[in-house]
DNA sequence: GAGTTTGAAACT
DNA sequence: CAGTTTCAAACTC
């Protein structure tokens, strides 16, 4: 609350980027008057930071409770927008910066808008802020509120309304002044990046964004000012008035919908978006309607909506075998988060790059659900087709469940627990976990992350190069990712799907208690152990190979952040990474589990990566990344003997010792890491590899 | 499609 | 925290 002050002020009649608006007289001489400093360049710095590394996970918490929360991304932008012109209405401050006049249409369309969302975000956001000020343009309270709610757009600009005119106007004025300043500019970078890393994020959340990233070209402008979400339940029962606007608005509203529905909040629709490359959403929803009428008809974004938290198996997996596409999960992501897992800072893929996807939609279906209901009209009958194919690729991203007793509403259910509602194609019976008990879903959701904060977090973690990495050798690399919690396999010897780590297309790890681990992806013990006794042997032959997938890898990522203009984590990780980076999850102390979803794969590693890649840096494109990491990363790592090695030897195949293994990188990351020399030498290894690439 | 196996989730 | 039960997916036939 206390920074958010600040960023008005600075903002204030900032139309302009921000750096070209500091740099002006104009910005001085307001900074001059408002005894407020201008943050705004760093707070957007934080922003993104924020978004994409550290933010608290949403996943852990129940999407009503964090809700907000949820989306990192949006996060920011909401902090800033909300808070800040809330408070500066309060203060002299304010005044000072407050520009008394509104000037042009757009920003008064604009007005509207904000007001409207204002309106019902603070409400459930900031609900005080916005009441205890009698100022506030808030429409509930304000005496101006009708005029300005519903008639916003002629009478406000006009300062007729009289009454309110002054204070009014002030409020209006600053908002306005927020919303141009810092929204708009914001909006629109933080657009284009969020965009990106959403569709990023997995598979399937990509469609999902879709719908955003359309809306978004259509106009940023609404989707800075489109952040409304409580709204929509409102619009599409309620009003039918409004049902225009929601054909209009359902991408305005995504933006903050999507995010925290993205997660777990989301629990609305899952791959619904996925399917849908080609299609409209308004197909869509026409389609699923059945489905989830009560609330589908609000959610013409909940079905761009990214599955929540979960699709954590079955997203890793696909993600790593389905896309092409440089996911990163968090997951997610998402989750997704995540999707999240969720969460934002995921890996992004421009627009281009979701067209692709879905064009390959066709070829590789993601998810049979969404397809369900989209795909027979585009190809009709394809939805055994594309079940088929989803089943020969091995995949199942849209779950689907077949709950008897659980009522949907345990972990037991797929559904459920990938945080997405149960539609036609489940077989469950008594279900709950639809729209319609939405009260009930959530409560529950709620009862069990009070029991378990990552019951619903991305099972599986995974980093971006473990992702390529199986595309290529799954079986013989170590996979990056690791299960969150393990496995306790004791028949399947973790060869079928029994086995959640063999599932979710991961090795067994040392957190698993399975016996007779003969895991593809990567055993129990073997992998660790062996390789460690093995190491130089190892390092030998591997290296070579290792190598040749880092310039692989390097040049997807520099593909990826070619696409990436914000520099998302997208990129893969260097091969190596992942097994140091990975570990910090095991060890609680590294990252917060809500890094951890948040970033999707990458951006929850982040940090690590980082810390551990520091190196990397240097080879790495990611200039972006370089700065969140020198913000997030852990002292530890900075100085841990990783760090020094990477400085003093730059190309030294083993710089560590059995240091590493032994001494804090082997505490702090992670079993893997100590045995892993490799991992070093493969750091000093990409500078070289490819500079330019 | 029915029945069995399996291991996670939930419960005690 | 460990043991048991419940549950639904995965698997087999």
């Amino acid at each position: 609350m206390d920074k958010p002050q600040k960023n008005p002020t600075s903002q204030i009649g900032t139309s302009t980027p921000k750096s070209k608006f500091e740099d002006s007289p104009v910005f001085n001489y307001i900074s001059n008057l408002s005894p407020i400093e201008s943050v705004k360049s760093i707070s957007s710095a934080q922003t993104f930071s924020s978004l994409s590394f550290t933010s608290p996970p949403p996943v852990f918490t129940s999407p009503h409770v964090n809700s907000h929360r949820e989306s990192r991304f949006f996060r920011c932008h909401n902090s800033i927008d909300r808070t800040k012109p809330l408070e500066a209405l309060d203060g002299s401050v304010s005044k000072e910066v407050v520009v008394p006049v509104i000037e042009d249409l757009n920003k008064e369309a604009t007005l509207e808008d904000e007001e409207e969302e204002t309106s019902v975000e603070t409400s459930s956001e900031l609900p005080q802020i916005l009441k205890s000020d009698s100022q506030t343009p808030d429409r509930s309270d304000s005496p101006c509120n009708e005029d300005v709610t519903m008639e916003a757009p002629s009478d406000i600009p006009r300062g007729d309304s009289g009454s309110c005119s002054e204070d009014f106007k002030m409020g209006l004025q600053k908002m306005l002044d927020v919303r141009e300043g810092n929204d708009t500019p914001d909006c629109g970078r933080l657009i284009s990046d969020a965009t990106e890393l959403l569709v990023f994020r997995s598979p399937n959340d990509s469609e999902a964004f879709r719908c955003l990233v359309d809306k978004i070209s259509s106009s940023e402008r609404r989707f800075c000012a489109g952040v409304k979400s409580t709204k929509r339940p409102d619009i599409t029962e309620d009003n039918p008035a409004n049902g225009s606007r929601n054909e209009n608005e359902p991408l305005a509203l995504l933006p903050n919908e999507p995010v925290f529905n993205l997660h777990r909040g989301g629990m609305r629709r899952r791959c619904l978006d996925f399917e849908m490359p080609g299609k409209r959403k308004k197909d869509i929803a026409d389609d699923q309607q059945s489905v989830c009428d009560n609330k589908a008809a609000g959610e013409s974004s909940s079905r761009c909506v990214v599955p929540g938290i979960g699709l954590h198996l079955n997203a890793v997996a696909l993600s790593s075998r389905d896309t092409n596409i440089n996911v990163i999960h968090d997951y997610s992501i998402s989750g997704e988060i995540q999707k999240s897992f969720s969460d934002s800072t995921t890996p992004i893929h421009s627009q281009e790059t979701m067209q692709e996807i879905s064009d390959q939609a066709e070829n590789e279906p993601v998810e049979e659900v969404p397809k369900a209901f989209v795909f027979p009209e585009l190809n009709p009958g394809s939805l055994k087709k594309k079940k088929r194919v989803s089943e020969q690729a091995g995949e199942d991203s849209c779950k689907r469940c077949n709950c008897k007793k659980s009522k949907c509403l345990k972990l037991y259910c797929e559904c459920f627990a990938a945080g997405v509602y149960c539609i036609e194609p489940c077989s469950c019976i008594d279900c709950f976990n639809k729209p319609i008990h939405e009260d009930t879903v959530l409560a529950t959701r709620k009862q069990i992350e009070s029991r378990n904060p990552l019951a619903f977090a991305p099972k599986v973690i995974r980093s971006a190069d473990s992702i390529m990495e199986a595309g290529d050798d799954a079986s013989k690399t170590p996979a990056s990712a690791r299960h969150k919690r393990g496995c306790n396999c004791k028949k399947s010897n973790c060869l079928k799907k029994y086995c959640e780590c063999y599932q979710g297309g991961v090795g067994c790890s040392i957190n698993c208690r399975c016996e007779g681990c003969k895991n593809a992806f990567g055993r129990k013990d073997g992998s660790l152990l062996v390789i460690m006794e093995s190491k130089q042997e190892e390092d030998q032959e591997t290296y070579e190979k290792r190598t040749a997938k880092i310039q692989h890898n390097i040049d997807v990522s520099k593909e990826v952040e070619q696409n990436a203009s914000s520099d998302q984590p997208l990129t893969p990780l260097p091969p190596y990474r992942h097994l140091v980076v990975h570990q910090p999850f095991l060890s609680k102390n590294r990252l917060p589990p809500t890094q951890f979803f948040l970033g999707t794969g990458s951006s929850s590693f982040r940090k690590p990566d980082s810390d551990l890649t520091q190196s990397h840096n240097e080879k790495r494109p990611c200039e972006l990344v370089t700065e969140d990491k020198t913000e997030t990363m852990p002292d530890i790592l900075l100085n841990s003997p990783i760090a020094n090695i990477k400085a003093i030897s730059p190309n030294s195949k083993r710089v560590s010792p059995p240091q590493l293994g032994s001494s804090e990188s082997g505490s702090n990351l992670g079993r893997r890491g100590n045995g892993r020399k490799l991992i070093l030498r493969s750091i000093p290894a990409f500078p070289s590899l490819n500079p330019n690439q």
